[in-house]
DNA sequence: TTGGAAAGTCAACAAGACTGACATAACCTT
DNA sequence: AAGGTTATGTCAGTCTTGTTGACTTTCCAA
């Protein structure tokens, strides 16, 4: 835990990023930072009688349209009676299409209406306005570095998720 | 929202980064590394009859030793009502002590017992864990960047807390 | 063809956020 | 000394979003 304590003083430089209060930095820096980023989109659901998993439902049903239900539970890491009721209300609203399954009539694939793509683009434009905001502040080699890292901070299954995003077609 | 698309072929370059796509890519890593990043510390307390918002609170009390109920609530950005709950259940169970203000007797400054240490330690221990990994894993270039994209995705207000996280001692 | 597994739904509950109202004590200004 | 403000705590009620358990419909394989 406090490793570098124990070094030698060459070897210590070169892993002064590893320190307990580099780490600490970044874990706050983490918490403050997924704050920011969840603010704008939570500021506009809060109007309408939606919240934040609904934000998610209709970001990943948009990136994988024709997604099962299946599919989307594995992404989002919650239960299907969890995920149930934000689709149940999506669908009931109209912003979400359950479409059941041509192969598969147990499966419903899942697309947005119209009216749901516009609430996800005004949604996620209000995300991609401040990370273009950050990307644009801290410049190309510094979002390089941001992916490497958020990227090697995730389990491998859910890498495995984000990677494969596009392997649910219809 | 989609100006790359109608830019010169230079300038679209230079800017690549900044491609809808990339934004969209840098969303989906955000969203998946916090999951990660909160797993571990999730994972140890559903065990106990504590949650997130707990340790969130002894967290802070451990960076901050002696802040005051207002400063936390300011940093945790939540209602006082809420962080009171939390808190109380950590004093009840002797993880939390708060101790009459000196020089102003209406305030409460918070601090851990050693218990409550104990079980800060067990706690970031875990997400030091991985997040070391991750930094060893990605390089110090890439730390680097990953702070600075991080910083400029935070609310000012927010990172004025963050910077100034040791201006509430005693 | 029948029994198990899988996909999805309904119901009930818990954590943790919120608002609003109110109490108490301490501070501070006049 | 009085009145207003501040810091904190508390009670009650609501909302979102997670959970488990029980249930139906559908598919598939023995």
């Amino acid at each position: 835990m406090t490793e570098s304590l124990s070094m030698s003083r060459q070897s210590s430089e070169a892993l002064l990023y590893l320190t307990d209060e580099q780490l600490r930095q970044g874990i706050e820096a983490m918490f403050f930072a997924y704050r920011g980023f969840t603010d704008d989109p939570d500021r506009i659901l809060s109007g309408m009688s939606y919240g934040r998993a609904h934000h998610r439902a209709i970001h990943f049903i948009n990136c994988a349209p024709g997604t099962t239900v299946n599919n989307l539970l594995s992404i989002l890491g919650v239960t299907k009676q969890s995920l149930n009721r934000v689709l149940r209300t999506l669908v009931n609203d109209g912003l979400v299409e359950a479409r059941i399954g041509q192969k598969d009539r147990r499966e419903r694939h899942l697309f947005l209406s119209d009216e749901g793509a516009q609430l996800e683009h005004r949604l996620s434009g209000a995300q991609r306005a401040r990370m273009r905001a950050a990307f644009r502040q801290a410049g190309p080699e510094a979002v390089a570095g941001f992916r490497t890292v958020l990227e090697a901070m995730m389990d491998d299954t859910l890498l495995h998720h984000y990677k494969g995003l596009r392997d649910y077609p219809t």
